[in-house]
DNA sequence: GGGAGAATAT
DNA sequence: TATATTCTCC
């Protein structure tokens, strides 16, 4: 079949200790590059957890507002109505959302530390990423958010905008502000540093490998939720409907969505799994390809 | 054309 | 809100 996201299972096998050093780290961290690549999985160890997401006639399926069968669909698209050429196939069909990890966004964070902020645009961090199935628009978004979040960490240490208003939210700490953010971003001087050198992350092998992840501790899992069919039926408003969900992967952990009401950043060091939320919260209908650790990190 | 970045949409 | 998509510009 087609495969049309995938995501890297990274191990970490060498799970080193820091990791976890963050803000109090903010100003000594002459080191914080020094253990870049602790996070990172060794080329060797770089471990492709690809799976088949969904195959066309799913997304066909879930792609429509009713259960029609794909012969009778009026696509145009030749790529999704004849199994054509895969590699079109996965192009089109639409990715699930991609939900940053901690880790996930770790990895974002080390490469545009390495990379330099003036260097560091979404494709380069991509590639130096090398995480499988991630896109340049996953990045470039995830990209132009975290710009947005250094901006305001400039504004409030540098000035008195911090008394003003100019706050960091709860919504900051929840993922950016929960790892480590290189002094440099912050500070004007240190902005043109040289760079660092380092290994480049060897891309992951597009081999198909399906796995069935069972070694918990040592991988990322991936989550994909699909909304049921679109039975009018069931569908409430936003609100809480009742959706089909279907876990092609052990469940998630509830460390994400921590919005609106109680807005405290997730556990600093959620080293293994915490309750889980209830799927079909939200998202009615939407997919989420979830990267999350299931050993400490 | 392709990519970056901002704006806008979902 | 978080992430995706669109749009403009280079």
């Amino acid at each position: 079949m087609v495969e049309i996201s995938r995501i890297v299972g990274m191990r970490d096998g060498t799970e080193e200790k820091e990791e976890e050093e963050e803000e109090s780290n903010i100003n000594s961290n002459n080191n914080w590059f020094a253990s870049w690549e602790d996070g990172l999985p060794k080329p060797e160890e770089l471990m492709p957890l690809s799976q088949t997401l969904i195959t066309p006639d799913l997304a066909l399926a879930f792609d429509l507002p009713s259960p029609v069968p794909a012969a009778a669909t009026p696509h145009p698209d030749p790529d999704l109505g004849g199994g054509g050429d895969e590699g079109a196939a996965a192009r089109t069909l639409k990715r699930p959302r991609l939900v940053w990890t901690p880790q996930l966004h770790k990895r974002f964070v080390d490469a545009v530390a390495h990379l330099g902020i003036k260097n560091a645009v979404p494709k380069t961090i991509m590639q130096l990423m090398g995480v499988d199935g991630l896109t340049r628009e996953n990045v470039a978004s995830h990209l132009q958010k975290y710009r947005l979040y250094l901006k305001r960490m400039q504004q409030s240490s540098s000035s008195s905008a911090a008394l003003a208003g100019g706050h960091i939210s709860a919504a900051d700490h929840q993922l950016f502000a929960s790892g480590p953010v290189p002094h440099h971003f912050l500070s004007p001087r240190g902005v043109a540093g040289p760079d660092p050198p380092f290994v480049p992350l060897v891309p992951v092998n597009p081999l198909h490998h399906h796995h069935h992840h069972h070694q918990i501790g040592q991988q990322y899992y991936y989550q994909r939720q699909i909304g049921h069919f679109g039975s009018a039926a069931s569908s409430g408003v936003g609100g809480g409907g009742a959706f089909d969900y279907r876990f092609l992967s052990p469940p998630p952990i509830g460390m994400q969505h921590m919005g609106m009401g109680m807005g405290m950043g997730f556990p600093p060091a959620a080293s293994s799994y915490g309750e889980q939320l209830e799927p079909g919260e939200r998202g009615g209908g939407r997919r989420e390809l979830t990267l999350f650790p299931t050993g400490d990190d």
